[in-house]
DNA sequence: CGTGGTTTGTTGGTGGAGCGAACAAAAGAG
DNA sequence: CTCTTTTGTTCGCTCCACCAACAAACCACG
């Protein structure tokens, strides 16, 4: 049994982290961190906080709590809900819920074979979608964005007539981004090259007052992972770390340490892809030999097993199922090079997961087991702590759902600007 | 031009860094806060700095600011210096100093060829130190740290005769240390195994009182190496951001991220050594095969050099330069060996910057270049922005200075239990 | 049905911490 | 010697969480 010790100073723990930040704080700042705190709290909880649950949990007095709850009803970003009926003795508390539908994060995704949007509230739920689906490979940026833009107008205008507040947008796309800037740098499979996704963006006029950013897929599905995890687990957030691993035409990986993306000095952070899993291995596009992509990309993997380009991984599954030999053998040696990349990282950040996404999740039957033998063979601390293959579970359209998330996340981590 | 984007939320900025802080935030927190901030622009100023710019730098009052400071002084945290002679109207300012001598980290290491005890105080300046060199590899552990505690013992007794305040202790270890409990989980070349670090070091009655830590030597060399480097170009330790190869008998990695360590869910991270160079290579004494120490290790580089063991790296680079063959193969390939697994890294993680410490350091001018071209070619942001590859600067002994700085940090981060 | 016990949410008063304005102190400029 | 400029300090103000006390709403039980 090896205890778990996250990365906390161990001798004088801090109150407010200071690791980063080297603005001074003031009275306000008090507000908004605690503000924040307890609207975190009210959003993460499972089971409806009440007031006092609350004061308990974040450890401030109940006064105090009320105090933040009230200026958060103010705010419309939570609501009182019906009191629950208890079976035990004193006064019932006052549920308390992230606002349903009020205020929202739009989430816009462009990839290779779809573009959507997708509409979530405070407490993540789904407020609206419009999900298209098609052959983008090698598209043109404007006519894409302006059939997106087409499907956000629609989106907008509706929450709009529902009274709801637009907290902002983020566009995932599956590229190299500077989130920053909002220039989509490279996204090799749509033949994209710094295209500026904002600037096309701000040209609707629904869009032109709100904020805007940009992501990569991977590092917006691994999210998406990172929130459904920690939900389903019942634990913290903060205790999420993992590797995210994404197999798609491309693939797309994404650091989740401490609950929150890691990397990315220019926002570049997951590319996995190009890991090298053998040096004497093929030619790749990027201009190395022997990377990842050229193992366990979706073409490769395809073309590997002797397929005709463009055959879905269902039908690979299918005549992998079928005892096809040759298929077999792509899949497994596909396994085999995840398991050599992620090892490295592994091995290199201390995690101990690997949690399998896009159209791995699908695969994850065939592929997990022998990624799961080359980690256990290959990670020095398996010794003491099992190393974890899992497959995601954040549903369709991760990316989606994580850009979506990261515009509600905002709101959570700094709702003073929404207090009016 | 790439405009460098950090990891900063771009759209509404943090005051107090949320992140991963769960606890709540009350009048005293703020406090502790801006003591931190104050104290660390003293100690970080390149110039030393003055209540009035102060002030400015962190962005308080200066009323709030001379407060602050007061109490600094009144700890013996700081000192006001003699006033500058300026060349400039109105009142000249204080200057204000870490307070040289009296609160002192001390730095304690166990590695194969030496132990040593170092200790610097607020400003980084050496006070005392005890190196001694010898062979340890295969040691037994109580008689080691006995050995090591008789130097510490000196040290402290001279510190406590200077009157100077030890602030806490930190053993750096080669292997896998658990930071929080104070455990060895693995030492390779010391053959060592679950040793209960802190448990011993308590034996001495002069470190009874004080907080002990363990650390891995390559991630205490990183710190040591990341303050140099912030110190040498002026600018922010925040914007230290690299991958840190350390060659040895093993080799240690670490990421820096922001101006701290990265990764390390159980304070294992940085484990470089055994990422894959070639799945076909040779088999590795961790159990896997094709390592990186394969290649790259100082034992290997001797062998695959064709050089018996034990031989120094100066000799080895005497080889090189007096045109010996095959010790220019196996340094060419262990550059490569170190550029394809730093590749990775770099490509994961989104860093542009590599630096080589330990024997590395040594050997940079003929390591360097191999690993720059294999970077270049294989890492994708390459193409936006340089790759740099550059020497440790960090001094002899760097993990002891990193050791020793750890503990000084701790007390730059959380002043308030200091101020009596 | 009334009384006591228990938990929840709210109301004043208190103290800590930074802010703003004004002021004293210490230089150089003319 | 006076004026200007910059520095450091003093004093009253405001903000925000804390503490203690209290009102409210429920259960249990005689």
């Amino acid at each position: 049994m090896v205890t778990t010790v996250r990365r906390e100073d161990p001798i004088q723990p801090t109150l407010l982290r200071t690791r980063g930040s080297v603005r001074p704080a003031r009275q306000s700042s008090l507000r908004e961190h605690n503000l924040s705190l307890v609207l975190r709290h009210i959003v993460d909880a499972g089971t409806p906080m009440t007031r006092a649950r609350l004061a308990k949990a974040v450890g401030l007095t109940r006064p105090a709590v009320s105090d933040l709850v009230d200026r958060l009803i103010a705010a419309r970003l939570v609501v009182e809900s019906a009191p629950e009926a208890v079976e035990r003795a004193g006064r019932p508390g006052v549920p308390l819920l992230p606002a349903p539908g009020s205020f929202v994060g739009v989430g816009l995704e462009v990839a290779v074979d779809h573009i959507g949007v997708r509409a979530l509230d405070l407490g993540g739920t789904l407020v609206t979608e419009r999900i298209v689906e098609g052959d983008f490979r090698a598209s043109e940026p404007n006519s894409i964005f302006e059939r997106l833009l087409s499907l956000c107008d629609l989106v907008v205008a509706q929450l709009d007539s529902s009274s709801a507040t637009v907290a902002g947008v983020c566009v995932s796309v599956p590229g190299l981004t500077n989130p920053g800037g909002g220039m989509v740098r490279y996204a090799p499979n749509l033949v994209w090259q710094d295209v500026d996704a904002i600037a096309v963006l701000r040209r609707s006029p629904k869009l032109r007052e709100l904020p805007i950013e940009v992501g990569n897929d991977a590092d917006l599905a691994a999210r998406a992972e990172a929130r459904q995890r920690s939900r389903a687990s019942g634990g913290s957030r903060l205790d999420q770390n993992f590797l995210f691993i994404s197999g798609e035409v491309g693939i797309g990986g994404a650091i989740v340490l401490g609950g929150e993306l890691a990397g990315g000095l220019h926002g570049w952070s997951g590319e996995i892809g190009h890991a090298v899993v053998d040096p004497r291995g093929p030619q790749c596009g990027c201009g190395a030999t022997g990377c990842l992509e050229q193992y366990a990309g979706k073409d490769a993997l395809v073309r590997r097993a002797g397929l005709p380009p463009g055959t879905t991984i269902t039908n690979l599954l299918a005549r992998v199922a079928a005892g096809d030999e040759s298929a077999r053998t792509a899949v497994e040696e596909a396994g085999q090079a995840v398991g050599l990349a992620s090892s490295s990282a592994l091995n290199l950040l201390d995690l101990d997961t690997v949690v399998l996404g896009g159209s791995y999740a699908q695969m994850f039957d065939v592929l997990g087991p022998t990624v799961h033998a080359i980690l256990t063979e290959r990670v020095l601390a398996a010794r003491w702590v099992p190393v974890r293959v899992e497959s995601a579970v954040s549903g369709d359209f991760a990316s989606l759902t994580g850009a979506a998330m990261r515009v509600v996340d905002r709101v959570v981590t700094h709702p003073t600007p929404w207090l009016g």
